[in-house]
DNA sequence: GGACCCATTGTTAACGTTCACAGTCTTCCC
DNA sequence: GGGAAGACTGTGAACGTTAACAATGGGTCC
């Protein structure tokens, strides 16, 4: 009778009857405890098998008061740079032996990331990452301290917080002194939204670079990363005199100033030179392929998570890092010399 | 003395206590049970915003066998297509107040998939949504049928699993048909990779147009989604005579057509007219800006939880929905009349 | 040969919630 | 006024694991 009954998951006492010990046998020899007998070892193993028991981690959980989950918040993964720095949190957590739970943001506002990190927080995760490039979310971070280890992403002045980041000055200056070099009298810059701590650090490097060199910093043209902005400032640039090199914040804006400049006639890099920031996999295909800035972002996903779980299991207090990845640059076809 | 340690976190007896009622109470009017004298809840209330408690949801998953919580499997979320799946994936699931732990395989085989289901389970997953476009993938999840519910994206044939999916077949077909109907003789094909579905159902569509509008199909070129990998076949299509409009599989490879045409001095629309596929938020800036197909990503994470929840909420059993989701043609400037 | 240590195992009690059931106190109806 | 049907609340036992401690047995050391 009863046999068609879907058999209910073997539990750890389950386990212990069919090998004939104790389910703290059971659970030592789960857990490696160094202290049983090789012998019986196997035969737990063996009934293990046999059952097919898996451990519940629920239950392991709620008495170890680890999870061994971690959380993220992102925002708006659809774009490339904060998909890539989330695929590799995810890939470095994985490995460590954690899971990943994800809060993706539409918007990031204060309310949006204090909720985030409560939510996470109920749901009982071992330490947060937050993937949070605004200048908002970055301040929202530093009032916060929730009960559990956080690291920032791009998160600004290492506050109470623990951040992990590109060194986005040193990108805009690289970009900036490479136009430079090649004989540009100046360079135009093409922004990110203010609100990003990204945009501002890139704006920094190209005007730092710019004063080095003597030069007049133009007024830079604001967009807001996507292709469309691009496009736009692309516009106003072709329409202008005097521009022969512009940098602008983010690859995909460079492909709209790059399309822009195409529609109005202007050669790239005849007569004007353009530097974008990432390197997508699609930059090297544009037309003319880009010169850009690269960023690690899989460095990125793995020093934080790195720099996260030394917090949450180093037994030492930790001195809120600050830890700067540096970016590299690409030579391709879109700048030339003067 | 001992006010310098850190209070532990408030339990519902601690409540209890506070409000003068039982541990049940303050259970019940978390959960909103109506039976609860409206001053008492108003009391438990007032003692849980002074303790600051908050529910322990691991020991509740415990009890109650559900953790709202979702598991979803994919493969390279670095990807457009991928990303933007998860994205919305993820917004509907919270938005139905759920938790998502994401598994991002860098690779699909057999043991790749089985894996990431075991690891999603043994967390206590209430579902899992697998994002698994590949044949081999797709497969792997018909044998295997863990405890949980499961809904696949992309995932071929309805087999034992419920399947959302874009109607890929209807897009390969969409595009060709529109070639055709410019007056172009034939048109080539560059494909996906052989293993994923998405790559077969486009084909599919191609060759169905081109048989019905009674043309013959020329061979496919094989490309493996990348930019570079289109920029191969985009050379070999442009040293080939008598080609003069081509369907590519995605985006992302459209642009390395695109490059190699420009660099052969092939003139896109005039000489040869290219559609492509998914409608990436820089296709509409390409050089020229590309005729595409589109997916509606965030229909399909939508959708895919909505099946999912209906599994594992609704009472009655369901029976393996497959639910497609029609792609939309946009016309842009890289198609022009033969 | 007795004390003591260590390896190995078992027993009992947490962890913080919900569930099942048993109360108590109204209210309402005949 | 007796009873029954609700509304409301409390008590005890789960859930499946790990932690703390106790117990057993064999060996070693002097």
């Amino acid at each position: 009778m009863g046999s068609s009954q879907a058999r209910r998951m073997p539990v750890m006492a389950d386990v212990a009857r069919e090998a004939g010990v104790s389910h703290q046998t059971v659970s030592r020899v789960l857990n490696e405890h160094p202290n049983v007998r090789s012998e019986t070892r196997t035969r737990v193993l063996e009934a293990i098998d046999k059952l097919g028991y898996r451990r519940n981690l629920v239950a392991r959980a709620l008495v170890t008061k680890h999870s061994r989950t971690l959380g993220v918040v992102s925002f708006d993964t659809t774009l490339y740079g904060p998909a890539s720095t989330v695929y590799g949190i995810e890939q470095a957590a994985r490995a460590a032996g954690y899971f990943v739970s994800i809060v993706s943001l539409k918007s990031i506002d204060r309310t949006g990331v204090r909720d985030a990190l409560d939510y996470l927080a109920d749901q009982g995760v071992d330490g947060i990452v937050v993937v949070a490039p605004q200048r908002s979310a970055a301040q929202t971070l530093a009032d916060l301290a929730p009960g559990v280890p956080i690291v920032a992403v791009e998160g600004g002045e290492a506050g109470d917080v623990s951040v992990v980041c590109v060194d986005q000055v040193e990108g805009g200056r690289l970009a900036t002194e490479h136009l430079l070099s090649l004989g540009h009298e100046t360079v135009w810059h093409v922004r990110g939204p203010s609100d990003w701590l990204e945009a501002e650090g890139r704006v920094a490097g190209w005007r730092a670079a710019l004063a080095q060199a003597g030069r007049a910093a133009p007024e830079p043209l604001a967009g807001d990363w996507s292709p469309r902005s691009g496009y736009e400032a692309g516009r106003s640039l072709a329409s202008m005199a005097g521009v022969s090199a512009v940098f602008v914040a983010n690859d995909q804006m460079a492909l709209g100033v790059l399309r822009a400049f195409s529609e109005q006639g202007v050669k790239v890099p005849d007569q004007v030179s353009v530097v974008g920031f990432d390197d997508i996999p699609e930059s090297e295909f544009f037309s003319p392929p880009l010169t850009t800035i690269r960023q690690d972002f899989d460095a990125v996903g793995r020093n934080s998570i790195e720099v996260l779980l030394q917090q949450i299991e180093g037994e030492e207090q930790r001195a809120c890092e600050r830890l700067v990845v540096p970016p590299s640059f690409v030579a391709r076809a879109s700048t030339a010399r003067v």
